[in-house]
DNA sequence: CGGCTTTGACCAGCGC
DNA sequence: GCGCTGGTCAAAGCCG
């Protein structure tokens, strides 16, 4: 299986499924929040032939904090738990306006 | 042993 | 009514 690379957004998701849509011809993976009480969902789609380009698109909000245990910057002294969420949020919000390749 | 991931099949809605 | 697609669930295997 091709494995592409995992698209860590500082969430950790569950992948739940994964099919190829012919209607845009690319691959499509659903990952859900493992957070029980968190019903925030992802869906990644990358063009079969372009793995790189990957297309995250966000559905619904997160409940919780997001567990960034990976790399342990030497700015992160604060305390992340809604700063970063916002962050989240408008990263999430930028995704989804990639949901559209009319640029330029 | 537990947690996580991967794959197949089923269901529902739509078009013809 | 039938076929097709899209979306989700369930089971099993692997690793530490």
């Amino acid at each position: 299986m091709d494995r592409v690379c995992m698209p860590e957004d500082g969430f950790v998701w569950r992948k739940y499924g994964q099919k190829f849509i012919r209607n845009i011809r690319k691959n499509r993976s659903y990952f859900k929040c493992q957070k029980k009480s968190c019903g925030a969902r992802k869906r990644v789609e990358w063009c079969n032939s372009d793995p790189q380009n990957l297309r995250v698109i966000y559905d619904g909000s997160h409940s919780h904090p997001p567990p960034i245990s990976s790399k342990t910057s030497d700015d992160d002294h604060q305390n992340p738990s809604s700063s970063i969420a916002n962050q989240y949020n408008l990263l999430t919000q930028v995704l989804r306006g990639l949901n559209d390749t009319t640029t330029t």
